[in-house]
DNA sequence: CCACTTAGTTCAGTAACCAAACTAATTGCG
DNA sequence: CGCAATTAGTTTGGTTACTGAACTAAGTGG
């Protein structure tokens, strides 16, 4: 399929061009060390079409020969190919609540450069966060650890409902954030940086997170799978068949207030959402009721709260692993929906969620079981991410890599030597 | 997009040509009647290789001319371009528990032909059931109102768990048929019949309701759709951008057994089942009581209850009017999860749940307020679908016509003339 | 050293696009 | 009426990027 081309829109030349250059991008990929004869037979592309190809990926810095292969019984042996990941790196960047952070990968998606930065998103406002975002991406490319490579683009993950296609935070309510034409700020002040007509990316971090779990996680190449954020909300970042499920009007994925029961009460004002039963805040103030006022909380102290649950859980509090076996089959009752509607590959939970994965996930996993009509819950499996706290940075960056490796990318600038 | 080749294929220029032959075709469909140069302006390509393009189209009798255009202030009047709905016919076909449905359309989708035959599939087994389909199509292809026309395909949508690109019917429980190679077989019976060689697409009911809805139904091209069957079971048919969502392992839309509450019991074995408290039989058996015995029902007494439950509705019986909004109100809270989840634009009931809909949609769109998340329920309308009992085989015959459209299918032979 | 095998390049051929020039048909104006 | 202006559609030549076949390159085995 040719992926380049604006969906619906006239294919031509170029189109052809750009959908086989990612074809054999993404197959020496999968297969490096590979020959150019064998990307030829793998893709049914000419052994002179993928000379071709091959010629321009590594004119621009994308693909290398790494010397000859072991030689066979007979004949020639073929000078074997792998991902140049010595030329490229792509940007992600992540708001939070009260810190940036930014990552930086190389074309094979192996993280060159990790960073947190405390931010208060909220108090600073969202023109005030653009600029130092694009400081941070600034540095970022001008570090060391960057030298001499080609930035391939620069994305940022917003919690929140964001207008990808445009580049606009719709509504981040835990930034205040409403409204903000990110990408088109952040192309004004890299362009001032240096840094010009750099793709720019805007996306949620339900959704990144996701992409991140396809690119790079421990169940990666799953096209059918599901990210859960355990933030202070719940929110799916959904994948179909390797692409993000968006909506409409950007609303997909919104699992944090489908009604599960009567009650409790939930911030949002309605009675018995999932997040009301099974996000963290509710979790914490079962658990660990002691060291959570009541009222809102702030970041720091849910992050303490958890902490805390986790040392109970570990020492065995029975009222702590009540809470959460509660938790985990409320959790569970709302996986199953969105596994009886998405019949996903797999279920990964992230944020919060992963510190208590132990006890969350085997009352989770019954109720699974329980409540899917596809046998063996349609081959499911749900399982803590392991990807850490740089997860939706990350996925921003893969997205951009995956964007070159599906077309949609033009080929960053060739260089001369 | 290019979307006549296989995902992730190498491209080439014929995919290039099917792609924009696909795109002249969608927008001389949307246009007609239009100029070759307004279909240049339109798709972006030029006039040239429109021209070409449109004449490969009326050489397969896709398209023709229809004769000059009204003359404007200046210049040359056109030729106007439209759909040549004379040569081309697809045929769906619909297995029911005791009907067989066939429909036959032209290429601008309006019906040619359509035929309800009684036919118990269950009782008969799908082997018998195959021939007796196949014997459907044959007399309709050989049909006199569909003289001289070149079948496209051969669609057959079937109530349960379906395989759609190996073309086999996995589970059927009201039919009673499982892991049967509907498709293989069809194409064997078919070949005997003379139609060697012919597209045949399975695939379930609430998917092809789906695509009838958002090719003919009165909310037409809307990409993010969602139909409801309510037969004895309640599906979805999910279409996301357009394409059917199935699911990794074909499960996709089973909103049926989703969990609302903690009771009653249902037919599934599980409890509180969105089917357990808004399916037809929950709702006939709370609504006319006195007419739906304990135990399973058929079809046809399934239908007089419904009947009944209208009558009644409509004398203002409050007994009868209270179980229609509670079922309302069930039905609410599940549409409000997809919703949350998929971010639809709309949202079609079929089946029995047309009849019930001036009673039903109230409740549910208030639930609907309710329980999504998305502010105006992210534009999301919720209406009864209008298609009537052929939806599904129209769907089938309509996504022949979609795979033309979209360059998935070959041009039908060229005619001599 | 030569037959054999496999890798990769070169080259002619072809398909299908584009741009520009051209022909065609019509209106409006002097 | 005849010619400029305008728009429609075709023709022509050029370009791109694929294919297939012939060719060169580099190895093994007898």
């Amino acid at each position: 399929m040719l992926r380049g081309a604006p969906a619906g829109g006239p294919a031509d030349f170029q189109t052809v061009r750009e959908s086989n250059l990612g074809l054999v991008l993404r197959t020496v990929r999968e297969r490096a060390p590979c020959s150019r004869a064998e990307v030829a037979a793998a893709t049914r592309l000419t052994k002179a079409t993928v000379s071709s190809l091959v010629a321009d990926l590594i004119a621009h810095g994308l693909v290398r020969e790494i010397g000859a292969a072991p030689a066979r019984r007979v004949g020639r042996p073929g000078v074997m190919l792998a991902l140049d990941e010595r030329r490229i790196a792509a940007v992600g960047l992540e708001v939070n609540v009260d810190y940036l952070t930014v990552v930086a990968v190389d074309l094979a998606e192996r993280e060159l450069l990790a960073r947190h930065v405390p931010f208060d998103a909220g108090a600073a406002g969202p023109q005030a966060a653009a600029e130092r975002l694009a400081a941070l991406a600034g540095a970022t490319a001008a570090d060391p650890l960057l030298a001499d490579r080609t930035l391939l683009g620069v994305s940022v993950a917003v919690p929140g409902l964001i207008d990808s296609p445009a580049g606009v935070v719709t509504d981040a309510p835990n930034l205040r954030w409403r409204g903000f034409p990110l990408r088109d700020r952040l192309r004004e002040l890299l362009g001032a940086a240096g840094l010009t007509g750099m793709p720019l990316l805007v996306d949620n971090d339900a959704n990144l997170g996701a992409v991140a779990e396809y690119r790079s996680g421990h169940l990666a190449h799953t096209l059918d799978l599901v990210y859960l954020t355990g933030e202070v909300g719940i929110g799916a970042g959904v994948l179909v068949e390797g692409r993000p499920l968006r909506g409409s009007t950007g609303y997909g994925g919104e699992i944090g207030h489908i009604p599960l029961a009567r009650d409790p009460l939930c911030g949002c004002g309605r009675r018995g959402c999932l997040e009301a039963l099974a996000g963290i805040h509710a979790i914490v103030r079962r658990a660990v009721p002691d060291l959570v006022p009541a009222g809102p909380i702030t970041g720091e102290r849910v992050a303490a709260a958890v902490a805390a649950t986790v040392r109970r859980a570990e020492d065995g509090d029975p009222g702590v692993r009540r809470a959460l076996a509660e938790a985990g089959e409320w959790l569970g009752r709302g996986v199953a929906t969105l596994v009886n509607l998405l019949n996903p590959q797999a279920v990964l939970l992230g944020g919060y969620f992963v510190p208590l994965a132990p006890w969350l996930l085997p009352p989770c996993a019954a109720q699974l079981d329980a409540h899917v009509i596809a046998p063996e819950r349609g081959g499911c499996r749900v399982e803590a991410s392991r990807l850490g706290l740089t997860a939706a940075a990350r996925g921003g960056a893969a997205a951009l890599v995956d964007a070159l490796d599906t077309g949609r990318l033009p080929l960053p600038a060739p260089r001369p030597g």
